[in-house]
DNA sequence: ATTCTAATAGAACGATCGTTCTAGAATCAA
DNA sequence: TTGATTCTAGAACGATCGTTCTATTAGAAT
């Protein structure tokens, strides 16, 4: 069986999911994970905040691996990323709309009023956007296009998944997917012309 | 002087852009609306989420009236993407992060656990759907490939809120507007082509 | 076997939540 | 002016919040 810090930190993961920060109690996290609540302040003795910061960074560093496992699988940059919205999109659709980044609601309901879980999800969204970014370097592109493209592929997941969850439809996100996936293949396509001339 | 409905809307509007749905208290909307308790439930006799209800349905109408007067002002299609992120992301500037989209906090906070607010949520981001995409079909685009670069335009535009509130940062949220222009420049050339042959 | 630390367990605390309720003030019709 | 209605005002209610606290159990080290 799982370590309790562990049960506790995948417990309070999908109760961030489902409902964000603030709707989440310590006893919801307690019942869900089976660990009595001394056992939450022994293992993130700093209270909700240092576990809400701890499920954003873990939770942050898997979606990452999720990212580099997709890319590695996909033949180019292109498929890699209708591979990732179609992945999360079936996800959705599995979970009845449930399963989507923690990450992004907790910063949108809180990075304004805390700065230690801004300051969190801040840092893995960088390590995101550094890694599409690179992605995008490796196929052709130029830095700063792939920066700028990369933030655009994170803020198209983060608000597909706002749309999916308030339609309980997965299909617009399957749309956007293509949508960022053509963008990334025209900026490809201007970068191979001017490498040619 | 506004009405004691308008100062309760206006309060609780602004306190949802800054913390969500869950975070805000009726106290805190008596406080800052100065108007006392019983006074929102009489304006809103479903109490906090008729209220919530009404802040979606209200700030989903004046934001979608925005973007037909940025259209409206714009030369063309592209120009008003770019006008709107602009927009965007100088009031988030001005207003130190703080006065980003209430719908989609609310959304992704409350679409999988209250059916009401998540089809408050779901009717708004309907009608901006809808307000993108014929703007779109006006400047030549075929129905589907606009349907999807509309909601695509949304879903980058609420997730950049995301990011920019994270980073403290609007520069990404610009640079998502010029992607998204150039993707629908694009699409039209393609269309553009199309009625040539 | 004994000691010591880590971990479990949940009762108790003050604060605050959304809601209800009663009472008074203001507004308008007659 | 009178009466009815709308609106304002905030105290009170039970429930629940995050946190603290005191015990007790489990396991490792000596």
């Amino acid at each position: 069986m799982a370590s309790t810090r562990e049960r506790i930190l995948a417990a309070t993961n999908e109760l961030f999911r489902r409902q964000g920060y603030n709707a989440t109690s310590l006893k919801m996290v307690a019942t869900a994970s089976k660990a009595p609540i001394g056992s939450i302040y022994h293992s993130f003795p700093g209270g909700k905040e240092e576990l809400g910061a701890a499920v954003i960074t873990e939770s942050g560093a898997s979606y990452l691996q999720l990212f580099e496992l997709i890319a590695a699988g996909a033949g180019d940059a292109p498929a890699a990323i209708t591979d990732f919205f179609d992945g999360a999109a079936a996800v959705l659709e599995e979970t009845d709309f449930i399963d989507i980044c923690p990450i992004g609601t907790v910063a949108r309901e809180l990075a304004s009023t805390n700065d230690v879980l801004r300051r969190a999800s801040h840092a893995v969204f960088d390590t995101w956007i550094d890694a599409a970014m690179s992605l995008f370097v490796r196929a052709g592109l130029e830095v700063d296009a792939a920066r700028s493209l990369a933030s655009t592929l994170v803020s198209a997941l983060e608000g597909g998944f706002i749309l999916a969850r308030a339609s309980r439809d997965a299909g617009p996100l399957r749309a956007t997917g293509k949508d960022i996936r053509h963008l990334v293949e025209a900026r490809l396509e201007a970068a191979a012309e001017l490498l040619i001339r």
